[in-house]
Order: structure tokens, then C-alpha cells, then sequence
DNA sequence: ATTAATGTTCAGAA
DNA sequence: TTTCTGAACATTAA
């Protein structure tokens, strides 16, 4: 689940409890699910991370970035169920990795919960976070693109602008959730060939991006029916209640009342639209 | 009881 | 080059 809301809510969340402390241990939770993807191994992962110090903590598209003081970068990808969590974990037989961080002040504990457990964690030296996340794959974060480069780049693709919504090497941050609820709100089918939107309906879509994270964030992302998403004090987001076409299938459209609203399968992902408010 | 579907990413193929 | 498909995994709804 996690898009750039809940990854930008977990970064806010884990910030002031995590900057500035050194990581003093890092342990694989005894859970009997079959082990997440670290890189490199566990043994050296952790010999480089102990004992260094957590400058920053930044977001990077849909991944949590720990800024050590040796100048790795400790990346943490959430995927579709992950979580950090400051406490109350929602069950132990999820959790995968504890960081037990220390200052003058004390002691507290990070730790990252996935029940699925596609997310993965690894830790990158400068060069290799420079080399493989911030050049080539990954395209502008959704807060920061302009909106001349959301024309270029929806001038160069044949796809419909879902699909480019999607694709975190055209924009980076929108995931299948918030393309949805955007397109909406844009007025924009999500089945429009993406370079047949005229400048005028580009800069309503920028605007829209922007408006629909932004207010996101302030709701602390969505919860969904099954409950998974969290913030770092396990409390659900409060986004689900403004969403306005996302799982709702077949009910009247919230914003003219007259549409019902329609689930269809693109790139193997559903989208929902209103076929009233959105041409 | 099977089967399909779920928020993401990436390798590999078309 | 661009775009699409399936797999990684665990859980739930149909």
C-alpha cells in the first residue's frame, strides 16, 4: 500500500525519535515467515551500520532513506505491506527487523513489520545510492515535477495516463490508490492516451497531483479495508474517507451524483473512474 | 475448498 | 526503445 502518503507519514513519524541517535543494534525479529531481502548479507550489513549515527531521514519516491554518518545510506522499500513502526506493533509474528537506537538520553527501538514481506532493505554507499536510486530509474518526485516536464513527458508516451502515473521512472511516487483518485479529481479518463493532453489539461493534472498527496499527507494516508497501513504510533490514516471513486465499484459518484463509478483492469492493476466527470 | 485479488517493483519478453 | 507479463509473498474475499 504504501505511496509517497503513508512513506512521507512514516518519515515524519520515525523523524524525531531516529535522527541523531546512533544505531547500536540491529536484529532479525524471530518471526516464522521466511526472511525479507537485505543487502548486502546480514553479517556485513550490520557491521557497517552499528555504531554510526542517523543524520537524516528523508523520503525517496515510495522508500524511507536513514542517512548514516559513514555516508551509507540505509533504504528501507515498504512495498505493499511494510511499516515502521516507533511502538505497538499490530501482531509480533510480522515484525522482521528491530534497530535499537541510543543517545545520551536514553534508548528507544525502530522497527520495520511486513506481512507479506515483499519489502526489502539495504544499505547503499554513497556511490551506489548515487549510481543506482538518484540517476536514471527513477523519475521526478510527484511534489517537486514542473509542470513543463509533466507535458514533456506526457507528450513522449503512447500509454494511457494511468499507466504513466504508475510508472515511478516517468514520475515517481504515485501508486495505484492515488492515480485513481487524481484522475478524478483532474477530470481526465484514465484511459486517455497520454500525449493527446492538450497543455491545459497537463496543468490541471499537476495541480491535481499536488493537491491530492499534499492533503493525503495531512490525513496521514489511507487505511484500507484490511487495516494494514499504519503510521509509526500504529494509528490508522484517515485519507480512506475522502476518496472518491477507489473501491467504489458500482455506487453513485460523490462528485456529480450521477455517475456510477467503474472498475476496470489496466496494466493488470484496477483503476476506478466516474464515466460522467471523467472523459 | 479452490481461486482470484490486494497497495509494489523488477527482470525478461514481446 | 517502449510496453506488457509474471513472479516474489501472505492473507482475505468470493
Amino acid at each position: 500500500m504504501p505511496e509517497l502518503p503513508e512513506v512521507e507519514t512514516m518519515v515524519r513519524g520515525i523523524q524525531p525519535a531516529v535522527e541523531g541517535r546512533i544505531v547500536e543494534a540491529m536484529t532479525k525479529c524471530r518471526c516464522s515467515c521466511r526472511p525479507i531481502l537485505v543487502r548486502p548479507g546480514w553479517r556485513r550489513f550490520v557491521q557497517r551500520v552499528r555504531g554510526s549515527r542517523v543524520e537524516r531521514v528523508e523520503r525517496l519516491a515510495k522508500r524511507v532513506v536513514l542517512c548514516l554518518s559513514t555516508a551509507d545510506r540505509l533504504v528501507i522499500e515498504p512495498r505493499m505491506t511494510g511499516l515502521m513502526l516507533l511502538s505497538d506493533p499490530p501482531d509480533r509474528e510480522h515484525l522482521r527487523i528491530c534497530w535499537k537506537l541510543a543517545d545520551s538520553g536514553g534508548s528507544n527501538a525502530l522497527w520495520f513489520w511486513d506481512r507479506r514481506g515483499l519489502g526489502t532493505v539495504q544499505l547503499y554507499s554513497a556511490h551506489e545510492f548515487e549510481a543506482d536510486l538518484c540517476s536514471g530509474h527513477l523519475g521526478p518526485d510527484a511534489l517537486a515535477i514542473t509542470p513543463a516536464d509533466l507535458k514533456h513527458r506526457c507528450n513522449g508516451s503512447r500509454r494511457p495516463i494511468k499507466s504513466l502515473l504508475l510508472d515511478q521512472r516517468t514520475i515517481a511516487g504515485i501508486g495505484n490508490l492515488y492515480a485513481s483518485e487524481i484522475l478524478h479529481v483532474a477530470g481526465i479518463s484514465p484511459k486517455t492516451r497520454s500525449d493527446s493532453l492538450s497543455t491545459t489539461r497537463v496543468r490541471r493534472l499537476h495541480a491535481t497531483i499536488y493537491d491530492i498527496l499534499e492533503q493525503a499527507i495531512r490525513y496521514e494516508g489511507s487505511t484500507l479495508g484490511d487495516g494494514t497501513w499504519r503510521n509509526a504510533l500504529n494509528k490508522s490514516g484517515r485519507y480512506q474517507n475522502e476518496h472518491r471513486v477507489y473501491a467504489r465499484e458500482g455506487k453513485v459518484c460523490r462528485t456529480c451524483r450521477r455517475g456510477r463509478i467503474r472498475r476496470i483492469i489496466q496494466t493488470q492493476r484496477s483503476t476506478f473512474y466516474c464515466p460522467v466527470c471523467q472523459r
